[in-house]
DNA sequence: ATGCGTCATGTAATAACGTAACACCGATCG
DNA sequence: CGATCGGTGTTACGTTATTACATGACGCAT
């Protein structure tokens, strides 16, 4: 079903269905992370009437990469970093200012090897990794 | 500063107030992370009553290094590696098991640096950081 | 075409998690 | 003494997430 053949560059993305579609727009018009209930008022005018249809869009978004929940935070944001989902180069890590909410997401390799590492070594068969960074950004920082 | 008028020398802890105590001591005798309600429910026949007495014990816990809290899972542990507040030998990391609720704190100093480190680089005042592998333990993996 | 499995959807109701606001008490300190 | 401070108890409420059940759309085998 799904475009075997795609090898082609930019279609990245797997269908989405039209609640899924609406979520992910959501996220990206956002310039911070929004809960499922700011999703949820965010789209009262296309039809959106319950919490369970902005989760069910959110869990298969998040299956595919194209956006993740920050745990520290019980809100969203889309992904930042196409193919972090995809490459072994590391876990995605997310740094979240208190005080302007903007969050940057990042990988680091060594971090990543760290951490398998030790589940390796303990048998753990690590299955997800949670990395939230909580602190002030620069811009805000700066500006007092 | 510290140690201004120690009446027993007797103990590392901070002096606890009752209900911070009863709090401590049912993590402390819990085999996995407990939700806020499952340690007030646990502590109903000691007095407590509402869901904020146990989040404020747990704050004191929280601040005083005795116990963390589980972003992924929203329930909270006692600090298993007593010290993990102090030293600045890395950031306290957490392995959850999903099937038997398992908990395993651990530390990675180059972990800890890298993340500073990134923090560092790009400006972000680095207040508190969430490390939390989800999977399955080796126990349970063999198990079946 | 009929029936079947599967997946997304819609809806209501409820569970689980967390906080605001206010009153009270006891200890400490000028 | 009165003032302040931190912990406490209680009510009420707000936010986040799930369970349960019913429906609709599609692909596919009979
Ligand atoms: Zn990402
Ligand atoms: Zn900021
Ligand atoms: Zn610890
Ligand atoms: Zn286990």
């Amino acid at each position: 079903m799904a475009h075997s053949h795609d090898h082609h560059h930019h279609e990245a993305r797997p269908d989405l269905t039209r609640n899924q579609d609406l979520v992910l727009r959501t996220l990206n018009g956002a310039d911070a992370p929004l809960s499922a209930y700011d999703i949820l008022d965010r789209l009262r005018d296309d039809g959106l009437r319950a919490p369970l249809q902005v989760y069910r869009a959110l869990e298969r978004l998040i299956e595919a990469g194209l956006a993740h929940r920050l745990e520290s935070l019980n809100a969203f944001v889309c992904c930042a970093d196409a193919g972090c989902h995809e490459k072994a180069s590391g876990t995605a890590a997310f740094a979240i200012c208190s005080k302007c909410g903007r969050v940057d997401e990042f990988t680091d390799a060594e971090v990543g090897e760290r951490l398998a590492s030790w589940a390796g070594a303990q048998g753990f068969a690590l299955e997800r990794t949670t990395i939230e960074l909580r602190g002030v950004c620069q811009g805000c920082r700066t500006a007092g």
